[in-house]
DNA sequence: ATCCCGAGGG
DNA sequence: CCCTCTGGAT
C-alpha cells in the first residue's frame, strides 16, 4: 500500500466520522484514566454503563481511594476482568496522589508506571487528553492494520510503529479514532460491513462480499 | 504462554 | 453455543 492510498483511506475515514473522539464518558482525565483501565476487554456501552454511578459518587482519586478494593467492585462488577481492574484502580489512585499531586502524568513512563496501565492505555491518555500523536493499538486497530493491509504486523507494536511511520501527519492526532469508530461500527471483527465501508476498493482484505 | 472474567451479539 | 469487546500482569 502506497502512500497516495493511505492518504485516501484517512481522507476518506473524516469524511465519514465527522466526531473522531472517544465514546467513554467522562468529565476530567481521572475519569478518562479510570475508564480506560476499565475498558481493556469491556465494551465502551458497558464501561459507560458503571461508570455513570461511580464518578457521580467519587470522582477524584481520594475518592475512588477511599471507596476501597471492595467498594470500588460494587460499581464495576458487571464488566469483565472487574477484581484485577478494582485492585489496579485503587493502586493507581494511591499512587496518583502520593507521586503525582493527585493528577495525572503526562508522559508515558509515569503512566505505564501506574498499574494497570501498559502502553495501549498510556497512548490513549497521551493522545485523547494531551493531544500527542500517538497512536494507541487496541484489539480494533491491530485487526484493521492487517486486513486492510495499511499497517500488517504480527504484535500491537509492530503495527503501531508501521502506523506512527507511514500516517499522513495532519491525520496522526485523529487517526486513533478514526480507525477504532471505524473497526467498531464497519469493520468488525466478526461480519465486516464491506457493503457500506467507504474505504471497500482500497483495502486487501480477500473476503469481501460483492458490493451493494 | 497463561490468567483474569461479565455482558452482548451472531 | 462460541466469539468479541479500546489489555495488562505474572
Amino acid at each position: 500500500m502506497n502512500a497516495d492510498q493511505r492518504r485516501e483511506i484517512f481522507r476518506r475515514l473524516a469524511l465519514s466520522i465527522p466526531d473522531p473522539r472517544t465514546e467513554l464518558n467522562h468529565a476530567s482525565t481521572f475519569e478518562l484514566l479510570v475508564a480506560v483501565i476499565l475498558s481493556a476487554q469491556a465494551t465502551d456501552k458497558g464501561v459507560n454503563l458503571a461508570t455513570n454511578r461511580l464518578f457521580a459518587d467519587a470522582s477524584s482519586p481520594q475518592a475512588v481511594l477511599a471507596l476501597g478494593v471492595t467498594g470500588l467492585e460494587a460499581y464495576i462488577n458487571s464488566i469483565g476482568l472487574y477484581h484485577g481492574k478494582a485492585k489496579h484502580i485503587i493502586e493507581t489512585c494511591r499512587l496518583l496522589i502520593d507521586r503525582h499531586g493527585g493528577q495525572v502524568p503526562d508522559s508515558r513512563a509515569a503512566l505505564e508506571a501506574l498499574p494497570g496501565v501498559g502502553r495501549k492505555t498510556a497512548n490513549v491518555i497521551l493522545n485523547t487528553a494531551f493531544g500527542h500523536p500517538v497512536i494507541a493499538v487496541d484489539t480494533h486497530i491491530f485487526r484493521l492494520g492487517n486486513r486492510i493491509g495499511i499497517a500488517p504486523g504480527k504484535t500491537p507494536l509492530a503495527v503501531e510503529q508501521k502506523l506512527t511511520k507511514s500516517t499522513p501527519p495532519e491525520y496522526l492526532p485523529d487517526a486513533h479514532h478514526l480507525l477504532i469508530l471505524h473497526g467498531r461500527y464497519v469493520c468488525t471483527a466478526r461480519a465486516p460491513k464491506c457493503g457500506t465501508c467507504v474505504i471497500r476498493d482500497l483495502c486487501e482484505y480477500k473476503s469481501k462480499g460483492p458490493a451493494t
